[in-house]
DNA sequence: CCATTGCCATACTCATTAGATATGGATTTT
DNA sequence: AAAATCCATATCTAATGAGTATGGCAATGG
């Protein structure tokens, strides 16, 4: 069986002549009448009646038509899905990004453009650590993912920097430091704080920064609680167990009880936004992905 | 493209290794290598991607694979449907029967005996008066019918003779015939009998053989009015307005008012039952049902 | 009623291509 | 470092799809 039997199936079929078909099929008629008749030999199947003025076709000829010319439709159908696949255009992609990724605005929209340039991507979105996230990569869970470390050490992986925020300082609302709302904050005025940092094992780029800093501006922070989130961080200083330290997005989360306050620029404490993807990707809907968030990435004020 | 390069795709993908779904190909492994390659070159997609041990599927690739198994399962059931179709199997039947036809027992049986046999085949049953039936049957708007003439005039239709059923005397409840109920009427007794037939251009065969056993017997039937079904006649019995001359099976119908009584076996008079279809008929399933009929009819007491 | 026409089938040839064999190259395993 | 594994390439053969020529059969038209 071959399409081409169906193809020429379906054309003498809807002729209902096979030297008028063989020229709708731009082929001679011999030809034509062997193909059908191989047709049917290999079905052990009569299609067609020849009649003195054309062919008729015969019950399992009508039968078979019904679905030929389905599968032929499905051929093509198929075809031209492996084809937009293959450009991105269709399929499954599965985007992974830390807590604190979606609160800033760059993260949603490039989300949203991407599903606007690429409907037919089913975009899988999924929350979790740095850590977790680059190791979901590696295991080929997650095709791209929005990070915060400088860089994952370990082979495989591509990171592209995207941005950098300015961290702020959080503290809890009536906290002495909370007064002046607007104005720079010294990183020494945390030395003796109690201080609430997102975990460490979840994303150690963006901890081992704010320590370093801390460090190079003096002191070792006082870490009295870890969160697995960075929202949960915000609520713990909003509970006033401490101060803490995040990405100025997070201001735009308007938590209730809790104060941002701008840093000092020295030392400079920023949160890298970076995107994560394996340096050797086949996944083209992926490709896709890192090339719009990178050509984003750079109109960026 | 190719039903054959979908099949050693699939092979390839599902194996994941050229040099053994080659094997299972029971091809060798370079033949299979072009066929995959000129596979990709004709789509412009590149499905596999060579490792050291094996070939790994792209994302293209994985799409195709899903269709691909469908499309190639579509078309083993397009083959099979239509070499059922072929065998009779499947498909759809439309049979005809005159009006008195369905009271006798053989007709519910054999058609309900061919539904159970060939599942698949949709059966349209019609009722009409026998002209009409061969004329369907000539318009191909039927494809058997049972009737009740012995033979119709005209090429091109086939019939076969089921079976012959005595003529009984329907009378009305009450009348002065219908006292001896099981015993013998002479024909000669309806001389004088104001007659409901059944309508002689919906059944001419019936019609004129009554007619012909009254002539034998002597007399010119007394024909009151005639009625498009055999059922009407009945009713018009019933209601008294004459006697008519029905098939035996008609008096299952156990019709409130209406007395039937045998009629004396001279004249004899007798109502056939015949299988009428296209001496030449190209639907298996039609063929099928012939065969089944008329292998019943042999069984017949 | 015979000649013509239209259409499909058959016979044969040519061109294409699927498949076989031999071999090379890359990478992993031992 | 050698062997093994596996895919790619090159070349040849065989199968087959397509083309040309022709014959046969039934319907149509004088």
């Amino acid at each position: 069986m071959d399409l081409r039997h169906l193809r020429y199936f379906v054309t003498v079929a809807e002729e209902g002549h096979i030297t008028r078909a063989a020229e709708r099929l731009g082929i001679q008629q011999p030809p034509l009448s062997q193909q059908i008749r191989a047709l049917e030999e290999e079905l052990e199947v009569q299609l067609f009646r020849r009649k003195p003025r054309g062919v008729e076709m015969t019950e399992a000829g009508k039968a078979l038509l019904v679905d030929a010319r389905r599968i032929l439709d499905e051929v093509e159908g198929a075809l031209s899905r492996a084809k937009r696949t293959a450009r991105g255009e269709q399929g499954r992609l599965e985007v992974g990004f830390t807590s604190s990724a979606p609160f800033h605005p760059f993260v949603p929209r490039v989300i949203r453009l991407f599903r606007e340039n690429h409907p037919k991507v089913s975009l899988v979105l999924e929350e979790s650590g740095t850590s977790n996230l680059v190791a979901a990569l590696r295991a080929e869970r997650l095709d791209v993912a929005f990070i915060r470390s400088a860089m994952p050490k370990g082979e495989g992986i591509r990171v592209y920097p995207l941005l950098d925020e300015e961290m702020f300082a959080a503290l809890p609302k009536g906290h002495p430091l909370a007064r002046a709302r607007n104005e720079h904050l010294k990183l020494t005025y945390l030395a003796a704080e109690p201080l609430v940092l997102y975990r460490r094992a979840s994303g150690p780029g963006l901890h081992d920064g704010i320590v370093a800093a801390c460090r190079t501006a003096g002191f070792n922070p006082r870490i009295v609680q870890e969160a697995p989130r960075i929202t949960s961080t915000l609520n713990l200083v909003a509970a006033g167990l401490g101060a803490s330290l995040v990405p100025e997005s997070l201001r735009r989360m308007r938590l209730e009880g809790v104060v941002f306050r701008p840093l000092a620029p020295r030392p400079r404490l920023v949160a890298p936004l970076r995107l994560a993807c394996r340096s050797v990707d086949h996944v083209p809907a992926a490709q896709r992905f890192v090339a719009l968030v990178r050509r984003e990435a750079k109109v960026l004020p």
